[in-house]
RNA sequence: CAGGUCGGUCGGGCGAUCGCGGUCCUGCGUUGUUGGGAUCGAGGAAAGUCCGCACUCCAUAGAGCGCGACGUCGGAUAGCACCCGGGGCGGGGAACCCUCCGUGAGGAGCUAACCUGCCGGAUGAGGGCCACAGAAACAGACCGCCUCCCUCACCCUAACCCUCUCCCUUCGGGAGAGGGGACUCCCUUCCCCCAUUGGGGGAAGGGCUGGGGAUGAGGGAGGUGAGGGUGAAAAGGUGGUGUAAAAGACCACCGGCAUCUGUAGUAAUACGGAUGGCCAGGUAACCCCCGUCGGGAGCAAGACCAAGCAGGGACGAAGCCAUCUGCGGAUGGCGGGAGGCUGCUCGCCUUCAUACGUGCCCUCUCAUGCGAUGAGAGAGCCAGUCCCGGGUAGGUCGCAUCGAGCGGUGCGGCGACGCGCCGCCCAGAGAGAUGAUCGCACAAUGGCGCCUGGUUUCGAUAUGAGCGGAAAAACACCGCUCUACCCAACCUACAGCGUCACGGACAGAAUGCGGCUUAUAGACCGGCCUGGGGU
RNA sequence: GCGGAUGUGGUUCAAGGGUAGAACAGCGCUCUGCCAAGACGCUGGUACAGGUUCGAGUCCUGUCGUCCGCU
């Protein structure tokens, strides 16, 4: 996932948990919130907390959240903010368990893309 | 070969596809959080943050005190506390042998390589503490032992007294037996009673005479540190001499200490010699003393830019001299204010001011009926520093190739490490880059099969082992005993091969480096020690 | 990342190097017609591992956990 489609400021991160509305799953938390400003582009944040483990699985899941998110963001519709928050199950879970997660949260929250709503 | 132990290296490999970040080059009607290409991209611990540095700011990093760290010797290093090599004291440490315990299975001890803890000072500064127990926790006292004195009690009989018998004899003496028994005697003074020139009793003072005891109790003076159930720890140990009782008081041996000294070693130290007197408990990871070292904070240090907000409080000033001068002033020195040197003092440093006035604000008084205004007086403000509060969480640098750097190699050193030569440039994020999927091979784990291996029994046996013939030893020879290879039965383990399944240990840089500590599946290599076998 | 503080029963806290204690909670028993309160008794602990010491909750070292501050 390149960087331009990262969320990373610390003020979006406050704003999207703040006012985003949240879709819980057994592997994953996701956060979505419309950007009201000018942004045309989707952006994803990745968190992991303490309770998932030490420095090696926290990273490992983070890594794991955005290369199964990566594919999917074409689909997401325009000028979203997303967050994905880690829960310990997604560690010992595979990729594909991951991004089916993801595309179940994603049509949710219906913010898909219309062409893969159905 | 087996077991023990130590050190070093690696700690996942190869390929394909899809992705991520940095640097360099490059493209663009779009100049971007952009496209393309090349190249690079986690660790031995990146971890813990326990030490030491570099670096940055505080002043250029001072002195003394305080505080903190360290403390055997020598070395290494930019530096370091646990790095390297030694020393001393202690603890641990497999099998065989040996010793002990056990009927036995077995257990304990001893022990090699090796591992590991501690290391200035308690005689030589001083203070504190040593619970409980114990007489006592560091030496004084207590119990006890011994000597002397006093008092009391008790016992003995030869002073003395009484009774009886006998004798000599004459108003006394002697002998024997029994009983009492050290109670006394004289003088002076005073008091009381009977009573009247006296007698009796008591108290105090003085004098003369007066035996013994191995007894007991109490008190006093001294000697003693032998003994006193305890305790973690009790005043050198054992044996003797000695004494009133005792003691290193003295002697022999042993142990320890101090001083001097010999040999080996750079030294710590080791092995000795001579002399001395037995005094000297433990604790300094309690205070402390001695020596060495250390200024403080930390890359969220710090520098710059952008954006943004709200102020408040404390302290608070004084000039003078010299030189130059374009006469406005400038520089320097002394002095003053505020602050700093992350605890205190000294000393030092930084900074500010010399303006000041017809200034501003407040209060009071006077002039005028009031106000305005004017005059006077007083207090404050106007420099600077510090503290509290408020705002910002954006960017660039520090900071990513020149370093205590990395990889080879040679030399010196036991080693830590040092010196030389050649080659190389090697992560740099900022919600935080190394990942995902698939395949192959090799390790490891588990299942199955094969090869086989192990145990036991019977039977014999030597070239093996033991004993004897046999005499100094060895070899050979002969005899006896035991046993391996061999045969059979039972059970299939490790390793190996084949196949299937599973599938990488601990763990993710954030300014860098050295050491330490902690976590870590496994693989490979080597050193040392012990035991067995072969040549 | 850097710096600092702290760890004692289930909870909140004590304890000069010398037997680990208090309150609440839990359990048993008593009281009551029953419950609560009360009275009596009991259980349960120094985060872990080494060291110093005759003896560590305390002193020293390491490990682990928790909390706080620094732009």
């Amino acid at each position: 996932m390149q960087r331009r489609f990262r969320l990373t400021r610390s003020e979006d991160f406050k704003r999207v948990r703040r006012s985003g509305k949240s879709y819980a799953h057994p592997l994953v938390v996701l956060i979505a919130l419309k950007n009201e400003e000018s942004e045309k582009r989707v952006r994803v944040g990745v968190a992991a907390g303490r309770t998932i483990g030490t420095a090696v699985t926290r990273n490992r899941a983070k890594r794991l959240l955005r290369e199964a998110m990566r594919p999917l963001i074409p689909n997401v519709a325009s000028g979203s903010d997303l967050i994905l928050i880690a829960r310990p199950a997604l560690v010992a879970a595979s990729l594909e368990e991951i991004r089916q997660a993801l595309l179940d949260l994603l049509k949710r929250a219906r913010i898909l893309h219309p062409a893969h709503e159905s």
